[in-house]
DNA sequence: CCTGGAGTTGTCCTA
DNA sequence: TTAGGACAACTCCAG
């Protein structure tokens, strides 16, 4: 008799270079497992637009599996708990995730798993290096980039080579109790996401072919392109790392060999390398400072006094601050699930510098919104743009959004496209139509305050309001 | 323990 | 028009 080995999908929805796969399908026939598990999540239940990429990407999955992936809701512990004591495993396998909610949920199954007699056995899929695999000599995690980049990249293991997909795998269907896909109800009920579904193709087809094209077209020139939202000189494949549609050794090696074949300028490569290195440096920070998503790194941003006003924070989600550059970020967002890094950074700054409204605001926000929210790079990229994080970014870097929108938009193509009300306004004055003479708001067809809304507030006394506060916070800084 | 260089992404004013 | 300096003081980290 062959033996069965239990393969549980979490954040690894792909076949190719996932080494818990590969290793269950080497030793046996493999039941494949989806839990939908909120359970454990606490308050970071995933928010609408993962559930809907979600959706397609176990969708995608299951089509590549011929129809044999075993999907479930409810509680991992419980449902693992059925189906061992229905059938009969050699071992189970999976793929670590690193949120602290898994963290613990999972050594609470390997243990219970452990006094049944049976064999887990976990991997990393998701992560160029541990997050405690990179230390500091004298043993502790690292706060600061740059060092710990060095430290990962120079003195760790180079990535290694990803796997190729099992072959052969040979899948079980479950029949007693796995539940078709939509029992799930990840779909939106109203139908919002008609807009997300022209911008992406989900799954790891997608992932592929994004990153493909990516190569081909983007990582030339990514060390500038990447900071204007108009150019397509960004890779797009945050959504896909954070659901392993594709790992980030095959993005590493794909750019590695493709910088080769496509003679990409060895700045680009390395810029782009970089920013994987940022998502494992948060993966890193989440790790050793398990409430990076609630609490600020920097204790003395504790004092800081935020404003309370429920208006302007609905007038920045909607989009409707009266800065071109903020809204049409805001609106990307809403409508595709997705915003340019340099867009993010500028409407991250404006919330919480010129609105003083508490970044963990901004942080629900877009973890509803994302189709990329991931726990790790969302609450320590807030806390990076707040300045209660982990860098010693000077108090005094607050970005104007008329100069940031005129120097990474000069043509308004970004803004447009996104606030078309302002399609007709001249360039010069796009991101400040508060200061456009009457007859040109005419001829644009403008009426601010009607089809446009007036600044929600004045950039100046927002920005020294700003200033002040951080002044008043007290010198000593103790860490969470 | 001490030392010194460095720290993702800016803005504004002045000459 | 453009380039350079001020804007604080601190922690982090390697040697």
């Amino acid at each position: 008799m062959t033996q069965k080995n239990l393969f549980w999908f979490r954040q690894d929805l792909r076949l190719s270079d996932n080494p818990a796969l590969y290793e269950a399908a080497q030793s046996g026939e493999v039941m494949a497992v989806y839990i939908f598990d909120e359970d454990h999540r606490a308050d970071f239940r995933m928010g609408s637009a993962s559930r809907w990429w979600l959706h397609h990407s176990l969708s995608a999955l299951n089509r590549k599996l011929g129809g044999k992936l075993n999907i479930y809701r409810g509680k991992s512990q419980e449902v693992i708990l059925r189906l061992i004591s229905e059938y009969s495993f050699q071992a189970i396998y999976w793929n670590r995730c690193y949120d602290p909610f898994r963290i613990k949920a999972d050594s609470e199954i390997k243990s219970f798993l452990k006094k049944r007699g049976i064999e887990c056995k976990s991997f990393n899929g998701s992560l160029l290096w541990e997050p405690w695999e990179v230390m500091k000599e004298d043993g502790t995690p690292y706060k600061v980039f740059t060092a710990f980049y060095q430290k990962a990249s120079l003195q760790g293991k180079y990535p290694g080579r990803p796997l190729p997909a099992p072959n052969p795998l040979t899948l079980v269907k479950e029949t007693l109790n796995a539940l078709p896909l939509t029992e799930l109800g990840l779909l939106p009920k109203i139908k919002w996401h008609a807009s997300l579904e022209r911008q992406w193709v989900v799954g790891e087809e997608g992932a592929q072919d994004r990153l493909a094209c990516f190569l081909e077209s983007g990582l030339t020139n990514y060390k500038e392109g990447r900071d204007f939202p108009y150019r397509q000189n960004v890779s797009r494949l945050s959504p896909c790392l954070h659901f392993g549609e594709i790992s980030p050794r095959q993005v590493w090696h794909g750019v590695d060999a493709g910088s080769t074949s496509f003679h990409i300028p060895e700045q680009d490569k390395e810029y782009f390398f970089r920013e994987l290195g940022w998502r494992e440096f948060s993966y890193h920070l989440l790790y050793h400072f398990p409430d990076f998503p609630y609490q600020n790194f920097q204790k003395k941003f504790d004092r800081f006094p935020w404003q309370v006003d429920e208006t302007l924070l609905k007038k920045w989600q909607q989009g409707q601050t009266g800065y071109p550059i903020v809204d049409a970020g805001m609106r990307e967002l809403w409508q595709t699930g997705y915003m340019h890094n340099r867009v993010r950074m500028i409407v991250g700054s404006f919330l919480v510098k010129n609105l003083l409204l508490d970044w963990r605001h901004g942080e629900r926000w877009f973890w509803d919104c994302l189709v990329d929210a991931d726990l790790a790079n969302n609450s320590v990229s807030w806390q990076w743009v707040a300045g209660s994080g982990v860098d010693a970014a000077p108090y005094f870097r607050i970005f104007n959004p008329v100069t940031q929108g005129e120097k990474f938009d000069p043509d308004g193509i970004y803004t447009r496209r996104f606030v078309p009300e302002l399609k007709n306004m001249p360039n010069t004055c796009l991101f400040k139509p508060w200061e456009a003479p009457e007859y040109i708001l005419k001829a644009a067809g403008v009426i601010l305050g009607q089809t446009y809304p007036k600044p929600v507030v004045e950039l100046g006394t927002s920005r020294k309001k700003a200033l002040e506060a951080f002044a008043s916070l007290p010198k000593e800084l103790q860490f969470a």
